[in-house]
DNA sequence: CTTGACCTTAGAGTGTAGTCCATGGTTTAT
DNA sequence: ATAAACCATGGACTACACTCTAAGGTCAAG
């Protein structure tokens, strides 16, 4: 058995077989060679691949997102404008989350400054700041 | 008719109807009284309470985790700390998020460079980067 | 040469957060 | 008085990303 079996890219990578076996189906991961009896043999750079799916995933991409990264990889040189504008396209969203994401941890942090300076005869101020927020931020 | 249909108060939180009835059969919402022919009848505050949850929702937070804030909310003041405790666990997420992200970012940013001062006689240089940016930003 | 750990497939089930549908009753405006 | 717009219900359906099951084949150790 040359190669590693799914079980070892499996672990390697903190995931399950089924896992692996569910990327290959949406298309994240070459459909890989097959010994004999049919089992999939993976190359060592698998495990690299299966890791960048992971760390997109992790930070919120979904798998049709990854899977259109991806896909610039496999892109032919003839087409590489086509591929340079993907992702641009893709930047311009990340950037977009960052701020979002930003805005989001401003949001969390000063709930909570608010919350450790209160004084424990008020009521929590995490609810109260949810409540005020509705009214002071207006509709939406 | 006393108090708001469900329309009028989903308009008002710019939300659908189904959407607090769903809110309504997962317990963020209380029950709200009926019109002789059956109709929710929600008071003003409602509205309120509904921007809260919506609120809480754009910070992170699941429906599953609102409705435990809500039940804190409704036993005493001294839950303050869970609350607190929660946030602060989401805090921590939205923090490695953005970590995550931003190193998304630089590896992203990087193929775009690189493939807009790529010499025409060359492959591709997506391969290379996205090859690249597995191995720099290491392993999780 | 058998046992147990692994592999194969197709397909069903899970949880999240809605969204849509059919069918029927109610309210409102013209 | 009738049409449009609303409300009710239960249940089906969606998308995402797994996760598990059944039923069987394979491989290494003792």
């Amino acid at each position: 058995m040359k190669g590693l079996t799914i079980g070892q890219i499996a672990k390697q990578a903190n995931v399950t077989p089924d896992t692996i076996r569910l990327y290959e189906r949406y298309g994240l991961l070459d459909t890989p060679s097959r010994s004999m009896s049919g089992y999939r043999q993976y190359p060592e750079a698998s495990v690299i691949h299966l890791r960048f799916i992971l760390r997109a995933k992790a930070i919120g991409f979904t798998l049709k997102e990854i899977g259109e990264i991806l896909a610039l990889r496999k892109t032919s040189i003839h087409t590489c404008d086509d591929v340079r504008k993907k992702a641009e396209i893709k930047h311009q969203q990340i950037l977009g989350k960052l701020d979002e994401l930003r805005k989001l941890e401003v949001a969390l942090r000063t709930l909570i400054d608010t919350c450790e300076t209160h004084d424990p005869n008020d009521l929590c101020p995490i609810i109260t700041a949810l409540e005020q927020a509705d009214k002071t931020q207006g509709s939406k």
